[in-house]
RNA sequence: GACCCUUUCGUCUAACGGUUAGGACACGUCCCUUUCACGGAUGUAAUACGAGUUCGAUUCUCGUAGGGGUCGCCA
């Protein structure tokens, strides 16, 4: 029998960074066994659905590289997918548990399940055998007095139909499974292989709430993560290579991804090492790729950068990327590189003002730049080299003051390239409108 | 509170019952360097506690404590 697994989420919400997680391994589990993975809506509770969350769910799932052999927008063999379509299955699996004599009916006109109040063992991939006593445990409800059904009864009956063989989700459904299992006996059906995996919480080691930064699956597709290097670091939490490798392709993965391999505890959320590891992807990027997706990160800012519109924007990158661990850094360098009028930074003020013979220095450096041959990067560095033998100075001293000139900052990108990317034209007012500013100051 | 899962550096994780308990993120220091990054080197840092089994326990068993989860006519 070949695996069938799913993921089933709730259109309630955003997606989930554990609910994305939980995805990932469902369908890393379907295509390590040549299975099939099912994407189902699971959109019972009408008050609570909204179209947006779906489809931030349908988008969050392809941004990630999470595809579905049956599914929304796709069908197959046990369609519809959404629960909401399925009315007429729950009602003769329904019928089937009242003949059977499984149900009984409240005042209200409440549907419950009668359990047979026993203790079961759950065999658990992960876990190992849970007991689970359901001795004590008040009878579920399965359909509300307007008719409509209750989740536990619809996973189940998704499942039975959809010929689901493997469940793998979170933890915090160990004992919804206890009363799956009820209801897979009830209906004289084996209940599929259960695997529990761990939560991610927040560092804290809170519970990850919509609030929490870098909680919702759509906070990496706004900040120009690569989804290759989110659905790796997801990897990381809750399964191991065995090994010292942390980056890894699917590809690597697909053969490793194994319960014994799977960890048993919770995960706390890093942020920071999520991020590193997409410094690692961003970094092997090729470099229309790279322009790509920085222009399109650009292009969705609401308060547009320097540059955006510029056609100059496609030679800075390559200089900004080197200085960057991510896409939204750019808004760090750009302003430095394409606003002229960018005032001098306080840091930058003060450090040159500590400098011995600023004025002079300047007016020195400006004078030998006027006459560099050609505006390229070897020019400039032997028209410093000979302002500074002027001077008689290390040329490294005039490098942080030409810094500041170019860009009003201490900091930034390789200095001589981007006064070869600036242009002579562009670059030397620039430098001379800032000197003046300084000279002024300082005098 | 009851029940269930779980416990190795701050975090993610390795370690046939025998290792100087390894790697990575973060942090510190040094090197490289015109700045910032990158890179290289290096340092700080962990087996929750208590019993038991064993020649020997991070590893197996039990207990305690901590963390998380669940106790719906939500999913």
């Amino acid at each position: 029998m070949s695996v069938r697994v799913r993921f089933a989420p709730s259109p309630t919400g955003y997606l989930h960074v554990g609910g994305a997680r939980t995805a990932l391994f469902n369908w890393l589990y379907a295509r390590a066994h040549g299975g099939t993975f099912v994407l189902r809506i699971e959109d019972t509770d009408e008050a609570r659905n909204t179209a947006a969350a779906q489809a931030a769910i349908v988008d969050g799932l392809r941004w990630l590289g999470i595809d579905w052999d049956e599914g929304p927008e796709k069908d197959g063999p046990h369609a519809p997918y959404y629960q909401s379509q399925r009315g007429a299955i729950y009602d003769a699996y329904f019928q089937k548990l009242v003949e059977a004599g499984h149900t009984y009916t409240e005042e209200n006109g409440a549907v419950r399940f009668r359990s047979p109040k026993e203790i079961l063992i759950l065999p658990d991939k992960i876990c190992g055998d849970i007991k689970i006593d359901r001795t004590a445990e008040p009878d579920m409800t399965i359909r509300r007095p307007d008719g409509s059904y209750i989740f536990h009864f619809v996973n189940v009956v998704d499942d039975i139909e959809m010929e689901i063989t493997h469940v793998i989700r979170g933890e915090d459904h160990i004992f919804n499974t206890g009363k799956h299992i009820e209801l897979f006996q009830a209906f004289g059906v084996d209940p599929p292989v259960y695997a529990h995996i761990p939560l991610i919480l927040n560092v804290d080691g809170s519970k990850m709430s919509k609030r929490d930064q870098g909680a919702a699956v759509g906070y990496y597709q706004e900040q120009a993560f690569l989804p290759e290097a989110v659905s790796n670091y997801l990897c990381l939490l809750g399964w191991s290579p065995k090994d010292d490798r942390e980056i890894l392709t699917v590809e690597e993965i697909l053969p490793l991804f194994r319960w014994e391999n799977m960890g048993h505890s919770n995960a706390k959320f890093d942020l920071e090492k999520c991020r590193w590891v997409n410094a690692q992807y961003l970094a092997k990027l090729d470099t229309p790729s790279f322009d790509h997706l920085a222009i399109a990160w650009l292009l969705r800012q609401t308060e547009p950068l320097p540059g955006t519109d510029d056609p100059r924007l496609v030679g800075a990158l390559p200089l900004i990327r080197p200085k960057i661990k991510g896409i939204p850094e750019l808004a760090e360098h750009l302003p430095m590189l394409f606003d002229g009028n960018a005032p001098i930074a306080e840091d930058a003020q003060s450090k040159l003002a500590a400098q011995p013979d600023l004025g002079n220095r300047l007016a020195t450096l400006l004078t030998h730049l006027e006459e560099a041959p050609t505006w390229t990067a070897s020019d400039l560095q032997s028209a410093i080299n000979a302002a500074a033998a002027t001077l008689g100075i290390k040329p490294g001293a005039l490098m942080l003051p030409l810094r500041v000139l170019t860009t009003g900052q201490t900091h930034g990108v390789d200095l001589l390239p981007a006064l070869e990317w600036l242009g002579r034209s562009e670059a030397l007012p620039r430098l001379r409108a800032r000197a003046a500013a300084l000279t002024a100051t300082s005098a």
